[in-house]
DNA sequence: TACATTTGTGACTGATTAGTCAATCACAAT
DNA sequence: ATTGTGATTGACTAATCAGTCACAAATGTA
């Protein structure tokens, strides 16, 4: 394993654990079991280290939901794909999906590239619009719909995080409630 | 203005403007115009001034939903105006939601008092248990619910947000996704 | 007025921080 | 063997931090 990866491992734990003040670079440096010096020669400073991390992992989802998002099938197919893959992606990388909320209340947010963020959800709008056009979605902003959908999945996160529920009963929630936020947007 | 709230104001400004790292006591102090020291008198710890602030402007928030409530409304009057409450509260406050927003996501939740959370939240679970007795609600887990409400608000607020919507617009909105919110649960 | 209590002050400190840099290392090319 | 190169090191520093404390001001009390 690399240095870089190495220090963005112990980094995403210990932000997690102790928040953006809580961690020093030294104390990452020291997990990461790599010198002080060479955190920073792989992140300039302790900030662009936070910004990096959040896109890296946000990339990381983006890639989950996509590979496993087929073309052609059809809209509901496509969608609930998508919102499973990310509860999915989500449940087995706990600490990753709260490291992105971390950042994505925060004011680091407000440093990462517009265009960065902009590209990431391009897709998802994508198909939303497409649900649209073909009257198969309720006539409503493609933003909002995407806000909708985004939380729904950020509260059905924090639920089945907050429970202790067998596999099986998990995938019974998720589909669910897939079912009632399709019917309330179709 | 006493020198508490000068101090919390001022906390609370520079929280959400520069996070809690990028915000020194003596910052805070200064923005107040009350010494160093007057800091610790108010607040022991750094910390205890960060859940200190939680606490109280999530119990505003609360206060504010409940105000607006009236006891003998049907459900799904007493539901809606509980949400349109919140939302509006939000918009008004956007300064203190972020900083609720936070503080959630942050390391610092675990240090809020458990039961202290709790008491806020029974209030609302109380309606929603009532519903699905009725059988008004759907018989899913009451916790659920709730999540499922939470985030709904959550995701409209970021939406109206980012959006520039006329005030009429913006109501619109509120009334539409509503509906929808409540054909969902119901 | 005199005295007591509460509230406020800001200079101070020991600890910690992000970031630097001269020295060292592993190793490939000559 | 010798030289060159880029990665790695960790001691170091200037700055900043949370929190303290001896004292002063304000307020209350009689």
């Amino acid at each position: 394993m690399d240095k870089r990866s190495l220090i963005i491992n112990s980094a995403l734990k210990l932000f997690v654990e102790h928040g953006f003040h809580g961690t020093a670079t030294s104390k990452i440096a020291q997990d990461a079991g790599v010198a002080n010096g060479t955190l920073f020669q792989y992140f300039k400073t302790k900030e662009e280290l936070v910004i990096s991390l959040y896109i890296h992992f946000k990339d990381e989802l983006s890639e989950y939901i996509s590979k496993n998002t087929s073309e052609n099938a059809d809209i509901k197919k496509a969608l609930k794909t998508q919102v499973l893959s990310s509860l999915i992606w989500a449940l087995d990388n706990t600490t990753k999906f709260r490291f992105i909320q971390q950042v994505h209340t925060s004011p680091y947010i407000t440093q990462v590239d517009q265009d960065v963020l902009k590209n990431q959800v391009e897709p998802h709008l994508f198909l939303i619009q497409k649900g649209i056009k073909e009257g198969i979605l309720k006539p409503l902003p493609v933003d909002l719909i995407y806000a909708l959908i985004s939380s729904q999945i950020f509260g059905l996160y924090q639920y089945l995080t907050s429970q202790k529920l067998s596999k099986t009963k998990q995938n019974e929630t998720i589909e669910t409630t897939f079912e009632m936020l399709w019917n309330m947007l179709a």
